[in-house]
DNA sequence: CCATATGTACGTCAATATTCGTACAATACG
DNA sequence: CGTATTGTACGAATATTGACGTACATATGG
């Protein structure tokens, strides 16, 4: 695993909020969502290599994410637990408003900005 | 009621990550979360006239208070009815956050950054 | 070992955010 | 009207963010 994760008790609000108040990295989360470990790539696409490890350290600091390296790859996850302990119900309350459409991310259950699917 | 205020349906969910990603606007929405209107200046000291302004606005133009003009005074107030029409549930998961200790706003339930208190 | 694939690190650049001081506008109060 | 109070507008200084290209590190697979 890869360090700069906060502890679970170090995670602080305003930094999730902050981390998350960027439609890219709300709709990543939104994509992590669905559950289990994601590869970096096939969570966006159209932006560089370097732009996404600036989003995943960002994230990842934040205490949003889990990033664990495996082979040449780096899974991605979302660290639920944690957040639903330290901020209790607010990951459900935020993926039902953007499933509702009620930021730029999904207007309404689709995923328009990256194709998450893959084979 | 001064312009700049979103119609509900235009309230974003980013935007208001953003506008509640930074710690002093943070704080403000849980004074504000006491209910009614507050003075702008009682709600933060040690700030600059203009900075408060900078962070008034930025609160507005995301949608999370009114501000009003009452005599040469401005009210602040929560747009509780509207975030919660539109973010079912994410105040008061925010605000039992903060109060919970899990932000660097308020360590248990007193207000560390302002005296918010009058007479 | 060598080539490829996958990400990170670093420097750069433009845009935005945060803060302040000063000047100004509007209201209240005498 | 003149003064004090309250807040906004504007410009400046600084810090942070978001994006990218290039170079590098590591693992895979021949």
């Amino acid at each position: 695993m890869i360090t700069q994760h906060p502890e679970r008790e170090q995670i602080l609000l305003e930094n999730v909020l902050s981390a998350l108040g960027n439609p890219l990295r709300l709709h990543v989360v939104r994509v992590l969502a669905a559950g289990g470990e994601h590869n970096c790539s096939n969570v966006l696409e159209g932006v560089s290599k370097s732009t996404l490890t600036h989003h995943w350290r960002v994230l990842r600091e934040s205490g949003v994410i889990w990033q664990r390296p495996s082979g040449r790859e780096n899974l991605l996850s979302l660290r639920r637990e944690d957040l639903d302990a330290r901020f209790p119900g607010l990951l459900d309350v935020l993926l039902e408003a953007v499933n509702s459409g009620a930021s730029s991310v999904a207007p309404h259950g689709a995923q328009p900005m990256a194709d998450a699917r893959r084979g």
